[in-house]
DNA sequence: TCTGGGGTCCTAGGACCC
DNA sequence: TCTGGGGTCCTAGGACCC
């Protein structure tokens, strides 16, 4: 038998982020029980933890569990400033680093222990100079693989350390509870726990075809395998996106006509500027509705072209909205509209394929403007870039009143997310 | 009194091709 | 002449992540 790999993996992750930034930059939010956002509560110190406030929960709920809760505005521009000074401190270790979100990150120092000392040294160096130079408590998790060094980062929390030896990994899995794994939510955990499953440990020794049964067989496959501790993934430094998309909340309104017209507009006007920007076209378009109650709805399309013009992809969504609006007659509320660009591919390819129409009588009218509309759309985003992008609108897009949310909150979760590139 | 915006991956059924 | 299996793509929905 080969020795078992040394634990090398590192997650690193930032304690409750965006609080603890606000808590940084305002010394009298210090030691006190704040959330982040409004209407929806987008972080939570852990003194509001305390009291059972926790993301993604509606801040009137947050407000019962915590009357003395305090919320704030969000310092957008510094979360992603302060966390990008993070992950400079992380590249002074190793180039071996794959941030998976604004706040987190793995790591492989494999090649670092004769620089910088063994891993565990490497982790207390991380923590004692994000700590001394920014100002914010990081947790962190080491072992052998990413599962395991993720799961340590959150036992680790808050502002601690954990390293899962290689020959006691078994033993630091098997009373957690199954939510700690990634990719167990609600819904799968519930449905774990209707069989008797609840810590990692009995999901372990769950017989495969259980699990098949209960999740489906990719799922159950692969929980079962993070389980029993099989995972080989590796640090990726580039990976990239295969989808770009904007959704916008509309609160409850009346779903007509002009209201859907209008926030489709403003949406495609964001991610064909940004597919743009980016050099990307992409051949399918989904559009998604959601009801009053969170009942949601998509429609999608998959052109035999790849699109990046504003106007082609406003109509084609436009279209699509009206199919999903038109099934759904008994609905008369919607609460947000989405559109999303998949199939992704570089630009170039677009531009040489457009002379060589296929000869699709139905795209070929639609294909066609959208060439001459991307000429134009070059000229409008070159504009903006130099005089900024209100310099020039959209007629359709003038009316929106979709700006409910701060541009630097859209814009934090874009950075935030991964970039499409070749 | 049910909420933000950005994503990934999986499933199931159907169309189509060889 | 109605029968086989496999692969790929598309669509709609859902679970999950930060």
């Amino acid at each position: 038998m080969a020795p078992p790999r040394p634990a090398t993996i590192l997650h690193a992750d930032l304690d409750a982020f965006y609080a603890s930034v606000e808590q940084l930059l305002d010394p009298s939010l210090r030691a006190r029980p704040i959330a982040v956002g409004g209407g929806v509560v987008l972080a939570a110190s852990y003194e509001a933890r305390a009291f059972g406030v926790g993301a993604g929960m509606p801040g009137w709920r947050a407000r019962q569990l915590c009357p003395s809760l305090l919320f704030v505005g969000g310092h957008f521009s510094d979360y992603q400033r302060l966390a990008d000074e993070v992950m400079a401190v992380l590249d002074a270790f190793t180039p071996l680093v794959e941030r998976i979100s604004i706040d987190e990150a793995f790591l492989d120092v494999a090649g670092s222990i004769h620089l910088f000392g063994s891993p565990t040294h490497i982790a207390e160096a991380i923590r004692r100079r994000v700590r001394a130079e920014i100002g914010l408590p990081v947790s962190i998790g080491v072992a052998r693989t990413k599962h395991l060094a993720k799961v340590a980062s959150q036992v680790a929390k808050p502002d601690g350390l954990v390293v899962v030896a290689p020959q006691s990994e078994s033993e630091f899995l098997a009373h957690l509870p199954v939510e700690l794994m990634w990719g167990v939510g609600p819904v799968t955990r519930a449905r774990l726990a209707d069989a008797g499953i609840h810590t990692i440990g009995d999901l372990a020794a769950a017989p495969t075809a259980l699990l098949d049964r209960l999740l489906g067989k990719a799922v159950g496959a692969k929980l079962s395998a993070l389980a029993t501790n099989i995972d080989a993934r590796r640090i990726e430094t580039t990976r990239r996106a295969s989808s770009m998309g904007a959704q916008a909340a509309l609160g409850r309104r009346a779903a007509t006509a002009g209201l859907v017209r209008s926030t489709l507009g403003y949406l495609a006007d964001r991610v064909a500027g940004r597919l743009r920007a980016a050099g990307w076209a992409g051949r399918t378009l989904t559009v998604r509705v959601r009801f009053t109650g969170l009942r949601s709805v998509t429609r999608s399309a998959t052109l035999p072209v790849p699109i990046s013009a504003t106007l082609t992809l406003t109509e084609l969504a436009t279209e699509l909205a009206g199919a999903a609006l038109a099934a759904h007659p008994r609905e008369h509320e919607i609460t947000l509209l989405a559109v999303s660009v998949g199939n992704l591919v570089p630009e170039p390819a677009l531009q040489l394929e457009l002379p060589l129409d296929p000869g699709d009588d139905r795209y070929r009218p639609r294909t066609a403007r959208d060439a001459a509309r991307w000429v134009v759309d070059r000229s409008v985003d070159a504009v903006r870039a130099r005089f900024g992008h209100d310099a020039v609108r959209y007629a359709t897009v003038m009316f929106s009143d979709v700006q409910r949310v701060p541009e630097a909150f859209r814009e934090l979760a874009e950075h935030a997310a991964l970039k499409p590139q070749s």
